[in-house]
DNA sequence: ACAGCCATGTAACTTGTTACATGATTTT
DNA sequence: AAAATCATGTAACAAGTTACATGGCTGT
Protein backbone atom coordinates (compact mmCIF):
# COMPACT_ATOMS: atom_id res chain seq x y z
CA UNK A 1 0.00 0.00 0.00
CA UNK A 2 2.90 2.10 -0.52
CA UNK A 3 0.59 4.72 -2.75
CA UNK A 4 -2.10 4.58 -0.68
CA UNK A 5 -0.16 6.18 2.15
CA UNK A 6 2.01 8.70 -0.07
CA UNK A 7 -1.44 9.80 -1.58
CA UNK A 8 -3.02 10.25 1.97
CA UNK A 9 0.28 12.28 2.75
CA UNK A 10 -0.72 14.73 -0.09
CA UNK A 11 -4.43 14.99 0.93
CA UNK A 12 -3.27 16.09 4.17
CA UNK A 13 -2.59 19.70 3.34
CA UNK A 14 -6.33 19.84 1.99
CA UNK A 15 -8.40 18.91 -1.02
CA UNK A 16 -7.22 17.85 -4.04
CA UNK A 17 -8.50 15.95 -6.94
CA UNK A 18 -6.89 13.34 -9.11
CA UNK A 19 -4.47 14.68 -11.95
CA UNK A 20 -3.77 17.15 -9.12
CA UNK A 21 -2.35 14.33 -7.13
CA UNK A 22 -0.22 12.74 -9.93
CA UNK A 23 1.39 16.50 -10.50
CA UNK A 24 2.13 17.25 -6.48
CA UNK A 25 3.63 13.76 -6.59
CA UNK A 26 6.14 14.69 -9.75
CA UNK A 27 6.78 17.79 -8.19
CA UNK A 28 7.90 16.59 -4.48
CA UNK A 29 9.78 13.77 -5.89
CA UNK A 30 11.23 15.09 -8.96
CA UNK A 31 13.81 11.96 -9.81
CA UNK A 32 11.37 9.13 -9.13
CA UNK A 33 9.04 8.08 -12.01
CA UNK A 34 6.16 10.22 -12.95
CA UNK A 35 3.41 8.91 -11.12
CA UNK A 36 0.88 7.39 -14.30
CA UNK A 37 -2.44 8.80 -13.78
CA UNK A 38 -4.51 6.12 -14.54
CA UNK A 39 -3.33 4.64 -10.54
CA UNK A 40 -3.98 7.42 -9.26
CA UNK A 41 -7.28 7.25 -10.01
CA UNK A 42 -7.40 3.36 -8.99
CA UNK A 43 -5.78 4.07 -5.41
CA UNK A 44 -8.37 6.87 -5.08
CA UNK A 45 -11.47 4.04 -5.14
CA UNK A 46 -9.58 1.56 -3.13
CA UNK A 47 -8.82 4.27 -0.47
CA UNK A 48 -12.47 5.71 -0.65
CA UNK A 49 -13.90 1.87 -0.49
CA UNK A 50 -11.45 1.77 2.66
CA UNK A 51 -13.04 4.24 4.04
CA UNK A 52 -9.66 6.17 4.13
CA UNK A 53 -10.79 9.17 1.73
CA UNK A 54 -14.13 10.90 0.79
CA UNK A 55 -15.16 12.74 -2.32
CA UNK A 56 -15.94 16.45 -1.39
CA UNK A 57 -16.54 19.72 -3.85
CA UNK A 58 -17.13 18.69 -7.33
CA UNK A 59 -15.49 21.58 -9.95
CA UNK A 60 -17.58 21.67 -13.45
CA UNK A 61 -15.85 23.82 -15.88
CA UNK A 62 -15.58 23.17 -19.39
CA UNK A 63 -13.83 19.24 -19.29
CA UNK A 64 -14.72 16.54 -17.69
CA UNK A 65 -15.77 17.15 -13.77
CA UNK A 66 -13.10 17.29 -11.50
CA UNK A 67 -13.78 15.55 -8.23
CA UNK A 68 -11.78 16.44 -5.33
CA UNK A 69 -10.79 14.03 -2.30
CA UNK A 70 -10.32 14.66 1.71
CA UNK A 71 -8.97 12.55 4.24
CA UNK A 72 -11.40 11.32 6.54
CA UNK A 73 -10.68 10.65 9.96
CA UNK A 74 -9.78 7.19 9.75
CA UNK A 75 -7.70 7.97 7.17
CA UNK A 76 -5.76 11.07 8.91
CA UNK A 77 -5.46 8.13 12.09
CA UNK A 78 -3.70 5.56 9.83
CA UNK A 79 -1.79 8.20 7.73
CA UNK A 80 -0.21 8.91 11.58
CA UNK A 81 0.19 5.79 12.51
CA UNK A 82 2.12 4.92 8.77
CA UNK A 83 4.11 8.07 9.88
CA UNK A 84 5.28 6.93 13.24
CA UNK A 85 6.15 4.02 11.85
CA UNK A 86 9.97 3.12 11.00
CA UNK A 87 10.33 1.50 8.15
CA UNK A 88 10.75 -2.57 8.78
CA UNK A 89 13.19 -3.95 10.14
CA UNK A 90 13.36 -5.84 7.29
CA UNK A 91 14.33 -9.12 8.98
CA UNK A 92 14.76 -11.10 5.22
CA UNK A 93 17.45 -9.78 2.69
CA UNK A 94 17.58 -10.16 -0.82
CA UNK A 95 19.67 -8.03 -3.00
CA UNK A 96 19.05 -8.28 -6.65
CA UNK A 97 22.92 -8.17 -7.07
CA UNK A 98 23.63 -11.30 -5.12
CA UNK A 99 20.94 -13.17 -6.72
CA UNK A 100 22.18 -12.65 -10.17
CA UNK A 101 25.52 -13.32 -8.97
CA UNK A 102 24.86 -16.74 -7.82
CA UNK A 103 22.83 -17.68 -9.85
CA UNK A 104 25.31 -16.65 -12.61
CA UNK A 105 27.80 -19.01 -11.16
CA UNK A 106 24.96 -21.41 -10.65
CA UNK A 107 24.43 -21.21 -14.72
CA UNK A 108 27.32 -19.53 -16.45
CA UNK A 109 30.04 -20.40 -13.81
CA UNK A 110 33.08 -18.35 -12.75
CA UNK A 111 33.48 -16.24 -15.60
CA UNK A 112 30.00 -15.37 -16.27
CA UNK A 113 29.47 -13.78 -13.13
CA UNK A 114 33.16 -11.85 -12.93
CA UNK A 115 32.09 -10.35 -15.80
CA UNK A 116 28.75 -9.48 -15.09
CA UNK A 117 30.28 -8.25 -12.21
CA UNK A 118 32.54 -6.08 -13.91
CA UNK A 119 30.10 -4.67 -16.01
CA UNK A 120 28.10 -4.06 -13.44
CA UNK A 121 30.81 -1.68 -11.83
CA UNK A 122 31.17 0.47 -14.61
CA UNK A 123 27.40 0.94 -15.00
CA UNK A 124 27.03 1.94 -11.42
CA UNK A 125 30.06 4.53 -12.28
CA UNK A 126 28.99 5.99 -14.97
CA UNK A 127 25.58 6.74 -13.24
CA UNK A 128 27.41 7.78 -10.29
CA UNK A 129 28.93 10.52 -12.26
CA UNK A 130 25.76 11.64 -13.79
CA UNK A 131 23.60 11.91 -10.44
CA UNK A 132 26.94 13.89 -8.70
CA UNK A 133 26.84 16.49 -11.69
CA UNK A 134 22.91 16.63 -10.38
CA UNK A 135 24.11 17.27 -6.97
CA UNK A 136 26.62 20.02 -7.46
CA UNK A 137 24.58 21.71 -9.75
CA UNK A 138 23.14 24.72 -8.22
CA UNK A 139 20.04 25.02 -9.27
CA UNK A 140 19.39 21.97 -8.14
CA UNK A 141 16.24 21.77 -5.53
CA UNK A 142 17.05 20.54 -2.53
CA UNK A 143 14.41 17.85 -2.82
CA UNK A 144 16.44 16.44 -5.65
CA UNK A 145 19.72 16.78 -3.93
CA UNK A 146 18.55 14.42 -0.91
CA UNK A 147 17.01 12.30 -3.52
CA UNK A 148 20.22 11.99 -5.89
CA UNK A 149 22.16 11.89 -2.50
CA UNK A 150 20.33 8.85 -1.55
CA UNK A 151 21.38 6.78 -4.86
CA UNK A 152 24.83 8.00 -4.88
CA UNK A 153 25.27 6.40 -1.15
CA UNK A 154 23.49 3.53 -2.27
CA UNK A 155 25.69 3.07 -5.96
CA UNK A 156 28.74 3.15 -3.85
CA UNK A 157 27.45 0.66 -0.94
CA UNK A 158 26.73 -1.56 -3.71
CA UNK A 159 29.97 -0.66 -4.84
CA UNK A 160 31.76 -1.84 -1.75
CA UNK A 161 29.37 -5.39 -2.03
CA UNK A 162 30.77 -5.77 -6.06
CA UNK A 163 34.22 -5.54 -4.76
CA UNK A 164 33.93 -7.90 -2.20
CA UNK A 165 31.97 -10.57 -4.28
CA UNK A 166 34.86 -10.30 -6.52
CA UNK A 167 37.57 -11.01 -4.00
CA UNK A 168 35.32 -14.35 -3.49
CA UNK A 169 33.93 -15.39 -6.30
CA UNK A 170 36.19 -18.83 -6.70
CA UNK A 171 35.23 -19.16 -2.63
CA UNK A 172 31.80 -19.24 -3.15
CA UNK A 173 31.53 -20.78 -6.76
CA UNK A 174 32.85 -23.54 -4.45
CA UNK A 175 30.58 -23.46 -1.58
CA UNK A 176 27.70 -23.76 -4.18
CA UNK A 177 28.94 -26.62 -5.56
CA UNK A 178 28.96 -28.87 -2.56
CA UNK B 1 9.38 -10.94 -13.58
CA UNK B 2 12.27 -11.09 -10.94
CA UNK B 3 11.23 -14.99 -9.41
CA UNK B 4 10.76 -16.11 -12.97
CA UNK B 5 14.24 -15.48 -13.30
CA UNK B 6 15.60 -17.15 -10.36
CA UNK B 7 13.39 -20.16 -11.16
CA UNK B 8 15.13 -20.51 -15.02
CA UNK B 9 18.34 -20.14 -12.90
CA UNK B 10 17.66 -22.78 -10.61
CA UNK B 11 16.62 -24.70 -13.71
CA UNK B 12 19.81 -24.31 -15.87
CA UNK B 13 21.64 -27.24 -13.67
CA UNK B 14 19.19 -29.83 -14.59
CA UNK B 15 15.38 -30.81 -14.41
CA UNK B 16 13.30 -30.20 -10.97
CA UNK B 17 10.09 -30.08 -9.78
CA UNK B 18 8.29 -27.58 -7.76
CA UNK B 19 9.62 -27.77 -4.44
CA UNK B 20 12.70 -28.58 -5.28
CA UNK B 21 12.68 -25.05 -6.54
CA UNK B 22 11.22 -24.20 -3.22
CA UNK B 23 13.82 -25.61 -1.35
CA UNK B 24 17.01 -24.48 -3.78
CA UNK B 25 16.15 -20.85 -3.55
CA UNK B 26 15.62 -21.13 -0.24
CA UNK B 27 19.03 -22.75 0.42
CA UNK B 28 21.02 -20.38 -1.85
CA UNK B 29 19.13 -17.59 -0.36
CA UNK B 30 19.64 -17.85 3.06
CA UNK B 31 18.53 -14.74 4.40
CA UNK B 32 16.18 -13.98 1.76
CA UNK B 33 12.08 -14.61 2.85
CA UNK B 34 11.29 -18.31 1.91
CA UNK B 35 9.69 -18.81 -0.88
CA UNK B 36 5.79 -19.93 -0.64
CA UNK B 37 5.58 -22.97 -2.59
CA UNK B 38 1.97 -21.47 -4.04
CA UNK B 39 4.45 -18.79 -5.79
CA UNK B 40 6.38 -21.25 -7.63
CA UNK B 41 3.67 -23.31 -9.14
CA UNK B 42 2.09 -20.66 -10.55
CA UNK B 43 5.12 -19.21 -12.00
CA UNK B 44 5.94 -22.27 -13.35
CA UNK B 45 2.56 -22.24 -15.22
CA UNK B 46 3.25 -18.97 -16.70
CA UNK B 47 6.97 -19.94 -17.92
CA UNK B 48 5.44 -22.63 -19.33
CA UNK B 49 2.73 -20.80 -21.35
CA UNK B 50 5.59 -18.87 -22.78
CA UNK B 51 7.58 -21.08 -23.48
CA UNK B 52 10.41 -20.71 -21.38
CA UNK B 53 10.06 -24.33 -19.82
CA UNK B 54 8.65 -27.74 -20.71
CA UNK B 55 7.40 -30.26 -18.21
CA UNK B 56 9.77 -33.14 -18.43
CA UNK B 57 9.85 -36.49 -16.32
CA UNK B 58 6.74 -37.42 -13.78
CA UNK B 59 7.78 -39.00 -10.93
CA UNK B 60 4.52 -41.17 -9.16
CA UNK B 61 5.77 -42.14 -5.77
CA UNK B 62 3.36 -42.63 -3.08
CA UNK B 63 2.42 -39.23 -2.91
CA UNK B 64 1.23 -36.62 -5.03
CA UNK B 65 2.74 -36.78 -8.72
CA UNK B 66 6.01 -34.80 -8.98
CA UNK B 67 6.53 -33.21 -12.01
CA UNK B 68 9.79 -32.31 -13.28
CA UNK B 69 10.23 -28.88 -15.37
CA UNK B 70 13.29 -28.14 -17.85
CA UNK B 71 14.59 -25.05 -19.34
CA UNK B 72 13.62 -25.20 -23.48
CA UNK B 73 16.20 -23.80 -25.81
CA UNK B 74 14.58 -20.45 -25.58
CA UNK B 75 14.35 -20.02 -22.04
CA UNK B 76 18.17 -21.05 -22.08
CA UNK B 77 18.35 -17.60 -24.47
CA UNK B 78 16.34 -15.43 -21.98
CA UNK B 79 18.27 -16.49 -19.16
CA UNK B 80 21.63 -15.63 -20.97
CA UNK B 81 20.18 -12.22 -21.74
CA UNK B 82 18.94 -11.50 -17.99
CA UNK B 83 22.64 -12.71 -16.89
CA UNK B 84 24.36 -10.25 -19.96
CA UNK B 85 22.39 -7.25 -18.71
CA UNK B 86 23.45 -5.44 -15.93
CA UNK B 87 21.02 -4.37 -13.42
CA UNK B 88 19.15 -1.02 -14.95
CA UNK B 89 20.80 2.60 -14.73
CA UNK B 90 17.67 2.73 -12.55
CA UNK B 91 16.46 6.15 -14.06
CA UNK B 92 14.27 6.66 -11.70
CA UNK B 93 14.98 7.26 -7.95
CA UNK B 94 12.36 7.29 -4.89
CA UNK B 95 13.71 6.56 -1.99
CA UNK B 96 10.94 4.89 0.70
CA UNK B 97 12.64 7.26 3.61
CA UNK B 98 12.82 10.16 1.70
CA UNK B 99 9.16 9.41 0.64
CA UNK B 100 8.53 9.38 4.46
CA UNK B 101 10.19 11.87 5.40
CA UNK B 102 8.71 14.57 2.98
CA UNK B 103 5.64 13.26 3.93
CA UNK B 104 5.90 13.29 7.26
CA UNK B 105 7.22 17.43 6.48
CA UNK B 106 3.93 18.08 4.85
CA UNK B 107 1.59 16.39 6.40
CA UNK B 108 3.03 17.05 10.53
CA UNK B 109 5.78 19.31 10.37
CA UNK B 110 9.62 19.62 10.95
CA UNK B 111 9.44 17.99 14.62
CA UNK B 112 7.68 14.89 13.19
CA UNK B 113 10.25 14.48 10.61
CA UNK B 114 12.84 15.05 12.40
CA UNK B 115 11.21 12.42 15.08
CA UNK B 116 11.29 10.05 12.19
CA UNK B 117 14.97 10.40 10.81
CA UNK B 118 16.06 9.68 14.77
CA UNK B 119 13.59 6.51 15.29
CA UNK B 120 14.59 5.42 12.11
CA UNK B 121 18.20 6.16 12.69
CA UNK B 122 18.18 3.97 16.02
CA UNK B 123 16.58 0.96 14.51
CA UNK B 124 19.17 0.78 11.61
CA UNK B 125 21.83 0.56 14.57
CA UNK B 126 19.86 -2.20 16.44
CA UNK B 127 19.90 -4.24 13.18
CA UNK B 128 23.43 -3.39 11.76
CA UNK B 129 24.73 -4.94 15.50
CA UNK B 130 22.61 -8.05 14.59
CA UNK B 131 23.79 -8.44 11.14
CA UNK B 132 27.12 -7.85 12.46
CA UNK B 133 26.96 -10.71 14.51
CA UNK B 134 26.29 -12.63 11.37
CA UNK B 135 29.28 -11.57 9.80
CA UNK B 136 31.49 -12.38 12.02
CA UNK B 137 30.28 -15.70 12.98
CA UNK B 138 32.51 -17.57 11.93
CA UNK B 139 29.62 -20.94 11.00
CA UNK B 140 27.99 -18.14 8.44
CA UNK B 141 28.24 -19.35 4.89
CA UNK B 142 30.04 -17.27 2.39
CA UNK B 143 26.63 -16.97 0.40
CA UNK B 144 24.88 -15.44 4.21
CA UNK B 145 28.25 -13.30 4.61
CA UNK B 146 27.91 -11.89 1.41
CA UNK B 147 24.27 -11.05 2.00
CA UNK B 148 24.37 -9.79 5.22
CA UNK B 149 27.37 -7.67 4.02
CA UNK B 150 25.37 -5.96 1.30
CA UNK B 151 22.21 -5.56 3.81
CA UNK B 152 25.14 -3.38 6.39
CA UNK B 153 26.78 -1.60 2.91
CA UNK B 154 22.76 -0.26 2.46
CA UNK B 155 21.88 0.30 5.90
CA UNK B 156 24.94 2.63 6.37
CA UNK B 157 24.49 4.52 3.28
CA UNK B 158 21.07 5.24 4.74
CA UNK B 159 22.26 6.53 7.88
CA UNK B 160 24.62 9.03 5.75
CA UNK B 161 21.68 10.27 4.04
CA UNK B 162 19.79 10.50 7.39
CA UNK B 163 22.29 12.39 8.91
CA UNK B 164 22.36 14.97 5.98
CA UNK B 165 18.56 14.69 6.08
CA UNK B 166 18.45 15.85 9.87
CA UNK B 167 20.77 18.84 9.12
CA UNK B 168 18.62 19.96 6.36
CA UNK B 169 15.15 19.45 7.77
CA UNK B 170 14.46 23.17 8.01
CA UNK B 171 15.49 24.18 4.78
CA UNK B 172 13.71 21.42 2.45
CA UNK B 173 10.32 22.15 4.87
CA UNK B 174 10.91 26.33 3.66
CA UNK B 175 11.53 25.08 0.00
CA UNK B 176 8.30 22.51 0.64
CA UNK B 177 6.26 25.18 1.75
CA UNK B 178 6.70 27.57 -1.32
C1' DA C 1 -0.78 -41.43 18.01
C1' DC C 2 0.55 -37.02 16.76
C1' DA C 3 3.33 -33.34 15.02
C1' DG C 4 5.62 -31.68 11.35
C1' DC C 5 7.48 -31.67 6.95
C1' DC C 6 6.98 -33.17 1.89
C1' DA C 7 4.46 -32.11 -2.19
C1' DT C 8 0.99 -30.35 -5.20
C1' DG C 9 -2.21 -27.41 -6.33
C1' DT C 10 -6.74 -23.98 -6.39
C1' DA C 11 -9.00 -19.63 -5.37
C1' DA C 12 -9.44 -15.13 -3.99
C1' DC C 13 -7.34 -10.92 -3.53
C1' DT C 14 -4.06 -6.76 -3.76
C1' DT C 15 -1.04 -3.81 -5.99
C1' DG C 16 0.89 -2.11 -9.87
C1' DT C 17 1.32 -1.57 -15.19
C1' DT C 18 -0.13 -0.68 -19.91
C1' DA C 19 -2.97 0.50 -23.45
C1' DC C 20 -6.76 2.77 -24.84
C1' DA C 21 -10.93 6.14 -25.26
C1' DT C 22 -12.63 10.69 -24.71
C1' DG C 23 -12.66 15.43 -25.10
C1' DA C 24 -11.24 20.18 -23.47
C1' DT C 25 -7.69 23.75 -23.01
C1' DT C 26 -3.26 25.76 -23.90
C1' DT C 27 0.87 26.47 -26.45
C1' DT C 28 3.56 26.78 -30.62
C1' DA D 1 -3.77 24.12 -37.62
C1' DA D 2 -1.20 20.92 -35.03
C1' DA D 3 0.83 19.35 -30.89
C1' DA D 4 1.13 19.11 -26.11
C1' DT D 5 -0.88 18.97 -21.84
C1' DC D 6 -5.06 18.78 -18.77
C1' DA D 7 -8.29 15.60 -16.93
C1' DT D 8 -10.97 11.50 -16.22
C1' DG D 9 -11.65 7.04 -16.55
C1' DT D 10 -12.14 1.66 -18.31
C1' DA D 11 -10.20 -2.82 -19.32
C1' DA D 12 -6.98 -6.19 -19.42
C1' DC D 13 -3.02 -8.00 -17.58
C1' DA D 14 1.10 -9.22 -14.57
C1' DA D 15 3.05 -10.43 -10.24
C1' DG D 16 2.89 -11.34 -5.75
C1' DT D 17 0.40 -12.84 -1.21
C1' DT D 18 -2.54 -15.60 1.71
C1' DA D 19 -5.49 -19.06 2.89
C1' DC D 20 -6.98 -23.35 2.12
C1' DA D 21 -7.56 -28.50 0.59
C1' DT D 22 -5.44 -32.81 0.02
C1' DG D 23 -2.83 -36.59 1.31
C1' DG D 24 1.68 -39.14 2.14
C1' DC D 25 5.88 -39.82 4.74
C1' DT D 26 9.01 -39.29 8.87
C1' DG D 27 10.40 -38.79 13.52
C1' DT D 28 9.30 -38.77 18.44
Amino acid sequence: MALAHVILGLLAGGERHGYDLKRQHDARFPLARPLPAAQVYATLDRLQRDGLVAPGAVERSGGPDRTAYGVTPAGRAELERWLDDVEGPEPFVASPLSVKVTLALLAAGDDAATGYLRRQRAAHLARMRELTRTVTDPGTSIAAVLAAGYALDHLDADLRWIDTALSRVSAYSEELRS
